[in-house]
DNA sequence: GAAGCATAGTTGAGCGTTGAACTATTCCGC
DNA sequence: GCGGAATAGTTCAACGCTCAACTATGCTTC
């Protein structure tokens, strides 16, 4: 958190307060998003040593061809900043899981390159990922609901990441 | 991240893996879920020097009759861990928001207080909350889509978390 | 009332994230 | 082809989170 304040222009007038019924209908929503998140990277970490954040590393590359993909390309599928997926890849290679290798076409840009080894942890964490979401997700949900819960995460997607339903 | 990797027993057989629509929900609910709590954690942080964490600590102390609750209790009510309430209470307390107070009842107990100043910091940031709220999620959703969340959100919390429902 | 156990909370070290500053390369206009 | 702007990625320092170890108090049972 940075501590530089830089007040933006808020809309003028009483500020528009959640009445009781959105009040429940947001906290739902938090908290049952946070303790979701929350249980399944702690069980996909505690069983394969996986963050999910790492998860999602190795699935975007083991998704392409080649098992690569530009930095910041892959930061944009990781929803991740730039900083934050240099340093991941950083620890991943001290893992042996990913390597670096210099793009061709463009000498500033640089490949993570799944390797063998990162493909085979991949695997070996896949099952325990989807029984995770099986269980604490999908199992909880009707057919109605989870159609529900995709319209509603792509109704939001098209506002808040229009490029990001690809 | 530990990297002690400890084998828990994944029910047998082959993994039910997602077919293409249960991915293209779960992903649509992942990222979603993941853009819209940066966007508000963001957004506030940056017009407020407040993060949401901390916004959330302050709401819970506001919302009890003597603006202070003991440490365990804010805990659950934040979805925190101890250490992690612990550590976020200091840093409150070098901003003179929170102080912290032995319990009367019980002499391992303490309480969170919220100060003055606390009081006035959260004043100011809650009409950026509650507005970043609006745009980024209730502004973008039919009443129905509003409902159906908050259905998904309570079944889910069912599951997770069963004292969770107030 | 002492021993053993449970509960409340804190601390410290290590890992991960953030935002800003930095290096290196490419692109663009002339 | 040169100078300046843009782009790609890394690094650093500060902050925050996690897990395990620790202190202190309260509870239970004999």
């Amino acid at each position: 958190m940075t501590s530089s304040v830089s007040p933006q222009p808020l809309p003028a007038g009483e500020p528009r307060w959640l009445d009781a019924e959105e009040q429940k209908a947001w906290r739902a929503w938090l908290y049952s998003a946070q303790l979701l998140q929350d249980r399944l990277d702690r069980d996909l970490t505690q069983r394969t040593g996986i963050s999910h954040a790492y998860y999602e590393i190795l699935v975007a590359l083991s998704e392409t061809p080649e098992r690569m993909m530009r930095m910041s390309e892959l930061a944009d599928r990781c929803l991740s900043s730039r900083s934050r997926l240099s340093h991941a890849v950083s620890r991943l290679e001290e893992r042996g899981w990913v390597r670096r290798q210099v793009c061709a076409e463009d000498g500033r840009g640089q490949l993570a390159v799944l390797t063998e080894e990162g493909f085979a942890a991949l695997e070996g964490a896949a099952p325990v990922h989807v029984e995770g979401v099986r269980r604490e997700l999908f199992d909880q949900l009707s057919p109605e609901q989870i159609e529900n819960m995709r319209d509603f995460g792509e109704t939001l997607l098209r506002h808040l990441d229009p490029n990001s339903l690809r």
